[in-house]
DNA sequence: GCACGCCCGT
């Protein structure tokens, strides 16, 4: 049906309003001249004050009550201007609902916005009764509304539904190779991820693209897979991969996390078009390699190039100054941030003040300041606090921040390990017996600790005592001769006031399969002298596998870099780029 | 050429 040239006049009048002032007169202006509830004008002006840019919920539902016939387009306007937040989405089911109740006919569009409500709210009922609906009508051949069904099991943590349809697919699109990709991520299953990506390549049809290589870049980063990243990488380059500033954004957040700021430094020299998401990346990326001082240059550059700070590069900064032990610079920037840049402090930036105080030993500071926010504390707080305390073995605090981790319900094995090593160290054993009798009373486990090392492109994991590897008997052989060689050049097992399995009758035993040395015996084995060895960490390195890697990194000329958490050790040649353990 | 869609950067 084709539209009159009067209907086509107002309706990019319509379009070209930009305020909601200009729209509200156009309006009373339809009114007048009885052209609103005209069905194609009034659709137009229903999307317009439904969706962003001037998208007002209350005022479009008003509108849509006063409309006498509306039709699947008007409902699917609404299905969508409500299910674009969390808030609001279980308003647009109902709109569905009356829809289906008013027995007007539905298409793919609506089953789309009605599946992004329900993933809004986590709703599985309300999205598999949609799913059958969709088969009925014959709407699974709908690409889009194929993926969305996928993405909305993937969302409800139903990753196996979301793998059926995709093997069901019987011509998956990029889109559909990436909301499986998504689903590994959120499923936890990171490491198959890569197969996936070299998969799709060889697949007829279809090539990943730029979101392809966001996720596995997000992947390669949390694996600490450097040499996949690197092939991305090249993938990048070489197809084209540039539509915006996106894909580079991400090889430096890659670069980074996997402890090669250099790499991470020439993809942003490269990039003309730095926006802030590129400076945070670098400073970041800058901070957390240890480059404190270069961090905070960044940071004063990117000011004199008019890019304005957003929250995030005072993350940024903020962890600069604590991972570099800048102080009074922490200090004078996050008093800066809300006055001088409108960046009101978040949790993050609180977190990065606690971290800061308390490696310098300004615990009570960095207690107050928590009393003094305005938000909540969280766990993850305390427990920086609580690092701080084993930092300088500060018993009566330590105490203090676990009875606030107690009253969170949020305390975890490792929280007690390092109260239980503040005693250790102080040679407190009364205590330590206490705390270790509580952890049992209590039932509480620990969490193994586990290690990574990528090797050709794959990713491996290890976990303290770990027999599951095919290559097993050759790494504990490994480790073994290493141990042994380590003893002639003078190590020795530091096991006075370093823990990390607290049932462990024997610490030596446990010392020696720790899952970072595992994983260096597994490096060890892989690779010639005069390489680079790297593992990831979950949990903080212990003072023990600290020293190990230091000799370790003389006597097999290698040099390895840990990352624990989102902090770098570099060793080499019998050294540690960090001047102490912590 | 009447609106509307899936995956997504620090």
């Amino acid at each position: 049906m084709s539209i009159s040239h009067q209907e086509r006049t107002i309706i990019s009048l319509i379009k070209s309003c930009t305020k909601k002032s200009h729209l509200l007169q156009l309006h009373s202006h339809l009114l007048r001249t009885s052209n609103f509830y005209n069905p194609t004008i009034f659709l137009s002006f229903l999307s317009r004050f439904a969706l962003p840019p001037l998208r007002d919920l209350s005022y479009s539902s008003r509108i849509f009550a006063e409309f006498s016939q509306p039709n699947v387009s008007l409902y699917n306007t609404m299905i969508r201007a409500h299910s674009l937040n969390h808030e609001s989405a279980r308003t647009g089911l109902l709109f569905y609902q009356e829809l289906l109740h008013l027995g007007i006919l539905s298409n793919a569009f609506t089953s789309t916005f009605a599946l992004s409500c329900c993933m809004k709210i986590k709703c599985l009922l309300n999205g598999l009764q949609i799913h059958s609906r969709i088969l009925k009508d014959g709407h699974l051949c709908d690409s889009f509304l194929f993926t969305s069904l996928m993405d909305f099991y993937s969302c409800l943590d139903k990753g196996a539904e979301a793998c059926k349809l995709f093997d069901e697919m019987s011509h998956r699109d990029t889109v559909a190779w990436n909301v499986m990709i998504s689903c590994y991520m959120r499923s936890g299953r990171k490491r198959d991820v890569f197969p996936l990506f070299d998969m799709m390549r060889n697949s007829n049809g279809c090539q990943p693209d730029d979101v392809t290589c966001l996720h596995v870049l997000q992947v390669c980063a949390s694996l600490n897979a450097l040499e996949f990243g690197t092939k991305v990488h090249k993938y990048i380059v070489e197809n084209g991969i540039n539509t915006g500033r996106n894909v580079f954004n991400s090889l430096i957040a890659m670069y980074s996390r996997c402890g090669c700021v250099e790499k991470a430094y020439d993809v942003f020299k490269q990039m003309d078009n730095k926006d802030v998401v590129t400076w945070s990346a670098m400073i970041s990326g800058l901070a957390s390699n240890g480059y404190g001082r270069d961090a905070i240059e960044a940071f004063e550059l990117m000011l004199k190039e008019g890019i304005s700070p957003d929250d995030q590069t005072f993350t940024g900064v903020l962890s600069a100054c604590s991972h570099s032990g800048l102080v009074n610079e922490g200090r004078k920037f996050f008093n800066s941030m809300k006055t001088n840049f409108g960046v009101r402090p978040n949790i993050h930036h609180y977190g990065c003040m606690v971290d800061l105080l308390g490696r310098a030993g300004l615990l009570e500071e960095a207690y107050d300041l928590i009393n003094s926010m305005k938000i909540q504390p969280d766990a993850t707080m305390w427990r920086t606090l609580l690092g701080a305390c084993r930092i300088h073995l500060h018993v009566a605090l330590g105490e203090r921040v676990i009875n606030n981790l107690i009253e969170l319900k949020a305390q975890e094995a490792g929280d007690y390990v390092l109260l239980l090593n503040i005693y250790s160290s102080l040679g407190n054993w009364d205590k330590v017996i206490e705390v270790r009798k509580l952890m049992k009373d209590k039932g509480i486990q620990t969490t193994p600790a586990s290690s990574t090392i990528e090797w050709k492109g794959k990713v491996y994991e290890f976990v303290a005592d770990d027999i599951s590897h095919p290559r097993k008997k050759e790494i504990y052989e490994m480790l073994d001769e290493i141990n042994q060689q380590l003893r002639i050049a003078g190590y020795v097992s530091e096991i006075t006031s370093e823990f990390n399995n607290v049932d462990s009758r024997s610490k030596q035993y446990v010392h020696s399969y720790h899952s970072e040395k595992l994983a260096i015996a597994f490096g060890i084995l892989c690779t010639p002298p005069g390489t680079t060895i790297r593992v990831a960490k979950d949990l903080r390195i212990c003072v023990d596998c600290h020293n190990f890697s230091k000799m370790v990194s003389a006597v097999y000329d290698r040099k390895i870099v840990i990352r624990d958490r989102n902090r770098f050790h570099h060793f080499q040649g019998g050294q540690c780029s960090c001047n102490n353990y912590w």
